[in-house]
DNA sequence: CTTATATTGTTATATCATTCACATAATAGT
DNA sequence: ACTATTATGTGAATGATATAACAATATAAG
């Protein structure tokens, strides 16, 4: 029964299973039941079966699922063929880590560019990718597509940029800062990574195991 | 009334209250009731006071919480001034991102050594912290007090050498690996940053807006 | 000193998420 | 073809989390 309002948990376990079908894949693995894929996840064949009925009936009884089919189909419901756009904000270590390591291209995304106040860098491509001038940055978003702008800059500036660049349409923002980013329009989508925050879960349960 | 066992959702509330709370003290704000830090986070009053009792009794009827006293119970709750240990293991693009830009102190984590098979950086130091042989790794963990490892290294070898790591006696795991890594000792703690997983729900979210 | 106001900690309620249980249907073996 | 087995999708039951409601108590004002 598909379902018109997706829980943010069952959403944020999507990307887990595609990650394992991927595997499962890459394994030659050609079926797999419910059951067999929460042993390998640690998760219970129920939930596994309520999370994909959410978006439609991907199985069959006495059979299980098609790896390949299934993987496809999550993949499509997490959107990695619809190729989005990215840029880049702040080349700094982590900047330059992501550009070099993540492969952006398996989430369906493309780096379109990447800006920086810092002379050394601009003019420069990191990975292919080339820098240009935070001055150029309007008009690069005015003349072209931008699904979602990475921010690794500094904090202090963090937000008032991000209020900036939802006026000029962006509406995606992969935040590395240690701020909540927010905007009031609520079809803007902000997806954080806190190092902090991480690590401090962390060394709470080891404090307390 | 403190509780005995506290839920993940509230655990991983804390680091927010604990970062909203130190900048109310940078601010210079002296207390500060349930509803207005509600306010400020997006969050209700009542689920704050309800963590908070989770703990201890941090307030004052008709007053509020003092904000650098509750600041300080938050921190110690989660173990910043537990002073952990932590080294690194594998130090590419991200780990020396990491090195460079992350305050591992104000956590209250000290990085001791770093770890790597290149010959080209092992014996020099990143921001400080000196980077040694893989061969040396051994030794050194049985020699020395780590709580944390951090893993930034490719993920084919990642969850054996979590193994090995948790046989000498490391119980925490930061780890940056695409993977999940587990042990079957549920003392030991694993908490992930999954980069491609956070960019995944982000895309779902912009496609499903 | 008294009263009105503010705000906590906690119990009760409502909402949301996970697991169970089962009818239904496909597969595999004889 | 028939039967036993496997496994799905889903409605109901349980468990977990978040919100609301409120008694208790401190502050602040007159």
């Amino acid at each position: 029964m598909k379902k018109e309002n997706i829980s943010d948990a069952v959403i944020r376990r999507l990307p887990r299973y595609y990650r394992q079908l991927t595997d499962l894949c890459n394994r030659g693995v050609v079926r797999i039941s419910s059951h067999s894929l929460g042993q390998e996840m640690n998760i219970t064949a129920s939930q596994i079966r309520q999370d994909f009925s959410c978006f439609g009936e991907f199985g069959q009884q006495g059979y299980g699922y098609n790896v390949e089919e299934l993987r496809t189909e999550i993949g499509h419901i997490l959107g990695v063929d619809n190729h989005h756009h990215l840029v880049m904000i702040g080349v700094g270590n982590l900047g330059r880590a992501l550009l070099h390591n993540f492969p952006f291209s398996d989430t369906g995304f493309t780096v379109d560019g990447a800006f920086d106040i810092s002379p050394a860098v601009i003019g420069s491509t990191v990975n292919g990718v080339p820098v240009y001038s935070m001055e150029e940055l309007d008009t690069y978003i005015r003349e072209h597509t931008v699904d979602v702008v990475v921010m690794t800059v500094p904090q202090s500036v963090a937000q008032s940029m991000a209020d900036h660049l939802v006026e000029l349409g962006v509406h995606g923002f992969w935040n590395f800062t240690n701020i909540e980013l927010s905007s009031v329009n609520p079809n803007v989508k902000f997806e954080n990574i806190h190092f902090a925050d991480s690590l401090l879960t962390l060394s709470y349960r080891i404090a307390n195991r």
